[in-house]
DNA sequence: CCATCCATGTAACGGGTTACATGATTCG
DNA sequence: CGAATCATGTAACCCGTTACATGGATGG
């Protein structure tokens, strides 16, 4: 029950249409959700029959015109209750992680291949985070200054508490593709050194 | 489309019914997928169907009666096929994080107790991953003896290399919950220093 | 007018989750 | 027998994905 609190961050930090929001979903909100427009509409929907949203006044709400969103005082409360709730972490699903341990019982041809590949996808991610941060955040760890969306530049002042939140939020999807690309170096110095083999045992 | 290959492997390392693949699902299986035994039997069904595992001969097939499977070439085939091919890694989607960057709009009421929970949630996982690592690979890094399937134990001999790529697996999990325990421990610190409030643009 | 975007949707499908149902086995 | 437990299975729901449909605006 995820997506609708994320459309009602990106609604509160800025009023949106439905393409807008997809579009912001591919890019900064991106880095710890993702959603495709069909997801979006559908949860637009949902959010403003149960009074959580409105769409602001349009001309005429037709089939291909625009339809802007901002939200109401029972959605703001909804995510406050939301974020201070509780959730469990879920546990670890990784595909490549399933794939290596079948390569444990069928052997690695072909794998160390699909590794290079992973590893250079995630340290584009990086490289694109470090970016990210450089601009946003005055690349300084601990430090932030000037956001996206737009409180405080120019005077330099403290980071405000928002931004800092933000800032540990980049910094964990950064931490994790490091880990991927440290894991992803070390599996590839283990799997291409010795042959590949069916099996083991 | 993982269940399937987790369960093709899960049967390749030792032939299982039903509810056995499930509780090793929520065990030495678990920290790398997770499934239910409504998804594993729906999954075995498909799997029979498709020709890639048999039921072993029981004395008569009912609805209370334990029923083994074991795998067919066809769904070796499908497995080895599947462990060297492409699939791309799978864009973030932590809720967390997601409550984080909402906590930077509706403020930090009540986050730092969820993070707390969730740190030490966290450390429980990597003790117990920990133990696991000592029980099944000697701890030393880089080297294995003995595993839960049964290899080589008491003659001591190099690891094989499905040790080192069971091991290796485990790591990942391990490396992860580290770098969870390590961002909420920082968080901790953000959010606990410095008052709540309501935003901050 | 036609092609091309932009924008908002519908429909269908599969996986994951939760709750529940049913048949066998065991043990007091 | 009755209760608990093991074991297999059904049903319903929601989320995420893919493909497609429709309407409006823009430019050649």
């Amino acid at each position: 029950m995820s997506l609708p609190h994320a459309i009602l961050t990106a609604l509160l930090e800025r009023p949106s249409s439905g393409l807008e929001l997809a579009r912001r979903f591919d890019r900064s909100i991106g880095y710890f959700w993702s959603a495709t427009h069909q997801q979006i509409y559908r949860e637009l929907g949902r959010l403003e029959r149960s009074g959580c949203i409105r769409a602001l006044a349009s001309e005429r709400p037709a089939r291909g015109r625009k339809k802007e969103y901002e939200v109401l005082p029972a959605g703001r409360a909804e995510l406050t209750g939301w974020v201070s709730g509780r959730e469990d972490p879920k546990p670890v699903r990784d595909p490549l992680l399933l794939r290596m341990r079948a390569a444990a019982v069928v052997g690695t041809d072909g794998l160390p291949d699909e590794l290079r590949r992973h590893l250079a996808l995630h340290e584009r991610q990086l490289a694109d985070y470090a970016d990210i941060e450089a601009r946003d955040f005055s690349a300084r760890p601990g430090t932030a200054a000037g956001t996206t969306t737009g409180p405080a530049a120019g005077t330099t002042p403290g980071p405000t508490e928002a931004d800092r939140l933000r800032h540990l939020v980049l910094r964990a999807g950064m931490d994790l593709e490091r880990l991927w690309v440290d894991w992803l170096t070390e599996a590839l110095r283990e799997t291409s050194a010795a042959p590949a083999g069916p099996d083991g045992a």
